[in-house]
Order: structure tokens, then C-alpha cells, then sequence
DNA sequence: GAGTGGTCTAGACCACTTC
DNA sequence: AAGTGGTCTAGACCACTCA
């Protein structure tokens, strides 16, 4: 009957549920290299024998399999290990704070410049907004251990968060703020290196044309720009990102 | 009974399956704000009444949220909208040739240099294989419409792929080669910004001192380390990497 | 104690693909 | 034509947590 079992779930507590057993046993056959790209691992109906579950659970499991990229599943032929997507991999980058306190070290900020102006050429060129339209423009300093550890150069889109005109970015991290006022939203990332310019290299107290990591982040939300902001980060000092990977992973 | 439908299944093919459709209604509202972070969301059985389906079928859609990171769960308390993660996101990095080709250039590949050697002290700080282990340490440089684009300078385990001391590295790019010899792989990443050193600086053609985006990849297998490579981008030419992201993904 | 989510079952129908 | 995966059902038991 439903909801019995025939050994399977006499024991569940044991250490994770079946179907994250199943999934661990079938991922350490991939990613070990067991079976290698293109072959087809077993049927659904096999699984079910081999762990004596119901199909759904190992379909459950397949399933995950085909989101997190590591197999593809073809009707009438089977379920296949899929093919790295060549040499990509899904990397996460921190926000700034939290990636200061994560080195332990003291975390610091400063507002350099906070003015609000109408979009100039320039400013549309990174954020999608129309000519005109009225924009707050943020310069700030984010401080490790007492030094520059980041220079923040942000536009937002009053028409779209036009709270953030009464914000008090001086006290109020832009990001933090407007996560806390724009709650979900889309992001596009952008990484560069670029010499620094007078004024950056000043801010920062590095050298002028010191190599800069820079990231540029621009933000929606339904299709509405909400903000742009480029992150200056002295790259002689430390590095940005690190991240393993897995799975392909969000490739769908 | 089981397999048979009141109103749900027999418009199958309409457009996607019931739990996508599911999926796509709460991922709208909660991305749109509707459902602000901290929202609790219908319970199952509520939204099994609204959508006149089995619990099974919200819960894989939950599960789904979960995994996506755009949802948390609490027994007995509900399921409730998370709050973003930070400025955190998912980032992805295709590999060179695939990046080249979709800037619709046409790419080029030059092996400089490969020579087998014996792990130095530089060597090991990039690449943790034992003292004196046998290494494999390549320079290619990736060409776009006849222009460097970007130079590689990899070091490969020979202890862990040995068949790499036969591959001919001049035509095949060790990266693809990689791939077809060590199927699937955990990678770590490391993106920073450098002055071009003379040497760089001569085979990328640019002038000394230009800002480099520096990738650096390192690759294992099962603990064991496979490859530690080096890519240089001339910053001031274009960037390497954007990617959007509508969820936190990848969390767990 | 009651209600939530977490998991699993034993079936079912269907679409699609390959044979 | 046969067999695969894709999807869905109507239950069930359990663990956990809150009131």
C-alpha cells in the first residue's frame, strides 16, 4: 500500500533520506569519473530494483541530476552523463562588507559624495534610464583595517526607488539599503581591469595607474533599472573572487 | 484514482507542465515584490485547493524554491520568502575559444612554450603536488582576429594525468584536451588585477604596465590536483565576464 | 496536541523517440 | 510498436515545532 515500505524506510533516520542517498551514490559515480561523459547510467526501472524505491523517488533524484547539469535525459534511449560545459564554472561573488569581515578584518565606510542630478549622457551609457530622468549619484569608500579597500561609484534610478532620495547614505550602506527597499531583482555583472585615474588613485591612496580590478554591477527589477555601481578594488593588494565548482550547475 | 485528472491534465501540451506553471507563479511574485521577503506563503494545502492539484505536485515546486534559494521552510510554521543574500550572485566564465567565437572574432591558438619539469617552490604555491613532482608547464597564447586576446600559462600534474606528457599541446588547447582526459573536475577560481610584466607584456603586445585581468583556475579530481592555469587579459581591451542572475542558486 | 513540511508509494496516462 | 522519461495522483507515515 502507499506509504509502507519493504526495508527502504524502516530505517530514516539513519543519516539523510533516501532520495539525497540516491543522489550522493549517483553523484560520486560522475564526478569521480566512473562514468565518464556519454555513458548512460541505469534506467529509472533499474534504479527502483537497485534501491527498492518507487519510481518517483528515483525520478526525483534524476531529475536534480538534469537541473544541476550533470546528466541529460533523452525518451526511448535513457539518461546520460553529460559533457563539462567546457572550461565555465559558476562563481559567487560576496558584498563588500561581508567580504572584508569573512578576511577578519575591521570593516569600515564612508560617504565621499552623494548628489542628485538629471541623467547626463554618460550616466545612460550605464544605466538604462531615460535622457533626463532624475538620478542620486553615490561615491563611496569602503575601508579595510583602516585602508582603502574599495571605491564605490553608484547611480540609482529615483523614478524607479524614489525612497532613496530621503535615504541617509552617509550612516546606510547603498547596497544594504536597497536590498532592504527593492527586495528581489536581477543583476548583470561585469569585470574589467583598468588603470586607475588620478581622482580613483587618490581616493584609494594607491599609485596613479595602479591595476584596478573593477566590477560593474547594474540592476533590475521587472524590467526597471534600478541602480548601477562599479567597484574599484586595488588589485595589487588582494584578489576578489574565489569559488569551486561542482556542477555546471544554473545552466538552465 | 491515480493517473486520471479533474480539469489539470487534460490540457496538457497547452503550454508548460502544471508544476512549471506553478513554478513560474510564485517565482513572479515573489521577484516582483509582491511577495516581499519574509511574506509567508500559502501552505500547501492551500495551494493545492487554488490549484486544484495533489500536494505532491506543490511540494516538488516548493522543494524547487527552496533549492533556489528563493524560499525557506519551517515545520508548522509555513514557507516564507527569503530575503536576497547579500549583494551576492552567480557568476559564469566560459572558456576562452567559446568566448572569442561568440564575440563573432575568429580565434587563434599559438602553444609558446612546453616543457616538462621537476616542481619548483613557485610551482607548488600555485599547483599542491609534492616536492619534485613531475609538471608539465605550458604558455599558449589565444588569439582574436590576429590580436593576442589572452595568454595562458598552465601547469599540469603529471602524477594525476600522465597522459598529458603525449598529448601535443601545439595543436589541441590543453583546456579542451583537459576535458576530454579528466571528465569531470572541482575547480577553484581566483580573478585579480596585475601590471603586465615585460614578458607578458611583449606576447600579449601591449605596452609594460597595462592592467591585466588575471584568472587563475585551479583544478582537482578527487582531491588530487590536476592543473593550475593562469589567463591574462589585457584589461583596457575588453572585459572577461557578466552573467545575471534572478536568484541566489547554488546556495546548497 | 495539532498542524506543518519531508518523504515515500504504487499506480496511472501521456509524449516522444527510437526501433 | 515498444520502451523511455515526464508528469500527476491520492493517499500514507513520520519528524518537528509551535501553541
Amino acid at each position: 500500500m502507499a506509504g509502507d515500505d519493504e526495508g527502504a524506510k524502516t530505517e530514516p533516520a539513519h543519516d539523510r533520506s533516501l532520495h539525497q542517498r540516491i543522489r550522493a551514490d549517483l553523484e560520486e559515480r560522475i564526478l569521480s569519473g566512473a562514468w565518464s561523459p556519454g555513458h548512460r547510467i541505469p534506467f529509472e526501472h533499474e534504479l527502483m530494483a537497485q534501491y527498492g524505491c518507487a519510481r518517483m523517488t528515483v525520478n526525483r533524484v534524476l531529475s536534480g541530476l538534469v537541473e544541476a547539469g550533470l546528466i541529460e535525459r533523452r525518451r526511448r534511449a535513457g539518461s546520460f552523463v553529460r559533457r563539462p560545459a567546457g572550461q565555465s564554472a559558476v562563481l559567487r561573488i560576496p558584498d563588500v562588507k561581508a567580504e572584508v569581515l569573512s578576511r577578519g578584518e575591521t570593516y569600515g565606510y564612508e560617504l565621499i559624495s552623494g548628489t542628485r542630478r538629471k541623467a547626463t549622457r554618460d550616466d545612460r551609457a550605464r544605466i538604462a534610464v531615460a535622457a533626463g530622468a532624475p538620478l542620486l549619484a553615490l561615491l563611496c569608500r569602503h575601508v579595510a583595517d583602516g585602508r582603502p579597500y574599495a571605491l564605490e561609484d553608484r547611480l540609482i534610478a529615483l523614478d524607479s526607488v524614489p525612497e532613496a532620495a530621503d535615504a541617509d547614505f552617509a550612516t546606510e550602506l547603498p547596497g544594504t539599503w536597497l536590498l532592504g527597499h527593492v527586495p528581489w531583482h536581477e543583476a548583470e555583472h561585469n569585470i574589467s581591469a583598468a588603470p586607475a585615474d588620478a581622482r580613483t588613485a587618490a581616493r584609494l591612496d594607491v599609485p596613479v595607474g595602479t591595476a584596478c580590478l573593477v566590477m560593474e554591477r547594474r540592476t533590475w527589477r521587472s524590467g526597471q533599472p534600478i541602480t548601477a555601481v562599479r567597484l574599484w578594488y586595488p588589485g595589487d593588494r588582494q584578489k576578489l573572487v574565489a569559488r569551486f565548482t561542482p556542477s555546471t550547475a544554473a545552466g538552465r
